[in-house]
DNA sequence: ATCTGAAGACATCGATCGATGACCACCGGC
DNA sequence: GCCGGTGGTCATCGATCGATGTCTTCAGAT
């Protein structure tokens, strides 16, 4: 937190080497998800041994936690049909990577920890939001449909990211922003369309 | 190929044994996907030494493939716009897990060459027709929007798989596919609804 | 200057996994 | 009734990964 007024930089500072441990690690959980990241990779990238995470945090798992409590602090609720909050939210994951948070909606049986804590963060921030919007409009099957349009959001991110689809992977935010409007959206129902 | 003639059913059937690593295989990388699949499970489950893995086939990737290719041949091109289409194909989904092809959509960085068949596999069944469709109906970024239905569609299927979203995971097949139909088509551009 | 506890480096363990190769059992042909 | 080849079993290797424990180093109090 508090700057070191001792300039030059100290050497020794668990705090510093915690905070550099969970940076790191959120950055590789979120590229490569839980399982493909291993403790070695975070302490290369941290520029710390990775023994230190067994140490500050007791493990891999809690050293997840601590990064998925970290990046939720960053990452507000956000009602995906509002053009802003889903630019917002679609531009933060293109820059940071969707995170084990998505990939556990995707997956089946992460280290259950970690798979919890990731499903319940994902159900907050996405699901939430849209069904109240979908109650306070009176459509029925809300929590259905928001989780249907949550599930397909996830896998838009997830597949601009891992690269499969050329022209999802190459698409500005620009014309992808008001495309997944329209998607999303329609899980009201097309059909009828009441707005 | 050719069924035995003599009765009993016999012991020593090379065929018979590749067939039931094949089979194994399909089911466990469908659930699990490739990495979370060990050598050492699909031997279990089919009732054939692991090690036979190696010798008939080459390896695990080489078994994926395999695998990937009977897949295959059961599950032809599908339209995601034609609701008999969709509702047989999610059926099939359901009922045999999503499979790596969806999980290689949304995971980066699989074994690179069961990756790759993967994501063409998913290529031809799902985007092409898209795009085709899209194409002749004179929709303008026939591309992308094939490529954004896909993805959603992987999604939806891969939670509803996973369980992280209860109501999906509940949800019956004659509730999801109109919900679906809906999406997917949004992803002409319901504003202007060119139909 | 010395002592002490925290911070960090290092070696290594135990488990897992894919793969390999040696070995055994059976069947058909001569 | 030997014999070769095929199908199958088994022990084990090498690599990877998370975790643990020990040893060293340094900062600050006395």
């Amino acid at each position: 937190m508090t700057d070191e007024p001792a300039g030059g930089g100290r050497r020794r500072d668990s705090a510093r080497s915690r905070e550099l441990l969970i940076r790191a690690a959120g950055e590789l959980f979120a590229d490569r998800g839980f399982d493909r990241t291993t403790t070695r990779e975070i302490g290369e990238r941290a520029g710390v041994d990775p023994a230190l995470i067994a140490r500050y945090f007791g493990g891999k798992t809690q050293l997840y936690l601590a990064a998925a409590k970290v990046e939720q602090g960053e990452a507000p609720p956000a009602d995906l049909l509002v053009e802003e909050r889903l630019r917002w939210l679609l531009d933060w994951l293109t820059r940071r990577g969707p995170g084990p948070s998505f990939q556990s909606a995707v997956l089946p049986g992460d280290s259950t920890a970690a798979q919890e804590a990731a499903r319940e963060h994902l159900r907050e921030r996405l699901v939430e939001p849209l069904r109240a919007r979908f109650a306070a409009e009176g459509v029925d099957r809300a929590d259905l449909r928001a989780e249907v349009a949550a599930a397909a959001f996830a896998g838009v991110v997830l597949s601009r990211w891992a690269g499969a689809f050329p022209a999802l992977a190459a698409a500005e935010l620009d014309d992808l922003v008001p495309l997944l409007l329209d998607v999303l959206g329609a899980v009201r129902g097309t059909r009828q369309a009441d707005d």
